[in-house]
DNA sequence: CTAGCTGCAAAGGATTTGCACGACG
DNA sequence: CGTCGTGCAAATCCTTTGCAGCTAG
């Protein structure tokens, strides 16, 4: 019954929400836990952990479990809807939106992930190429690791306090 | 053939001698155990599971335990000799020895880890650069997704079966 | 000697699974 | 109505930790 009260006010406002019609047009049943889910994640944009939607949605869905954010995410990247990165922050598994054309940083220093957004030159390999070395390939993403802007200018500091 | 054979010996044995005084110059205390582990590895020069490690150096020491084998990579990895993959296989982590400059694909058919050496030009982001985006870039590790060689043939010949 | 390593067992933490109930279509 | 999602709890799997005895340097 609170169920249904929530899916309404849900549904009223992402009825048009692009997200939720490819959901439909691919099959995949559309509750209001699913909506809160991928509605949260796309809107932050950025490397979300398991644990960081489910608090978020326990605050709409207090009873929600992580096996269904979990069971969640995997439709939702199945689907194409959703990336998990192949870095992990602090030992967790990271989402965001799948999108094509940024790749990513991790801070040595702080732990925080950076989007990068790379210039290549037209024949680099960093862009999706079909083959490469007889191997069709169909993403790259590439990981870099270093100091993000603010660790840098962290370090710089403490270096020139010591000097 | 067999001069052939008897040179690669040598040169690992060598190869390992230099390991070995790595170690000691770290400060890191030589134990059998850690050399079975690291020769190993260097010999292999794969994507290798802290379990078949760990099967392999039983067949030497059939006492050690999962606990020495995390020990020891964590060990050898401060060191740099050797490189966890971001990258799991078959949701392990993978461990190869460090190197620069080639990249992993991972064949979403078979689920095989492939080394990729990437003809960048020079001006190309996924070769190491000090400065990207106002980040200190020290390590760049390019993932590429997609088929390997072999499971490609068998995509193409079951597409061939078929028309 | 003695700091640090080994090996066992047990803990830890992220993710998955089985199952009963309830909701979508 | 039947299929599929949800939520709980328990299980699973990889990895780490605590500790007692042992070893390399």
């Amino acid at each position: 019954m609170i169920n249904k009260m929530y899916y309404e006010q849900i549904e009223e406002v992402t009825m048009m929400n692009e997200a939720v019609r490819r959901l439909k047009e691919k099959g995949v049943k559309v509750t209001p836990q699913r909506v809160a889910i991928l509605e949260y994640i796309v809107k932050v944009n950025d490397h979300l952990t398991a644990e960081e939607i489910h608090n978020y949605v326990k605050s709409k869905f207090p009873s929600i479990s992580m096996a269904t954010v979990y069971s969640t995410l995997q439709k939702l990247i199945e689907i194409g809807e959703v990336e998990e990165l192949s870095i992990k922050k602090r030992g967790e598994a990271c989402f965001e939106p799948k999108s094509e054309g940024h790749h990513h940083l991790l801070c040595t220093s702080c732990g925080k992930i950076l989007n990068i957004a790379l210039d290549c030159p037209p024949d680099c390999p960093i862009i999706k190429q079909s083959l490469i070395k007889g191997c069709k390939v169909n993403e790259v993403q590439a990981y870099l690791y270093g100091l993000c802007p603010e660790c840098l200018r962290k370090e710089k500091e403490e270096k020139a306090a010591k000097s």
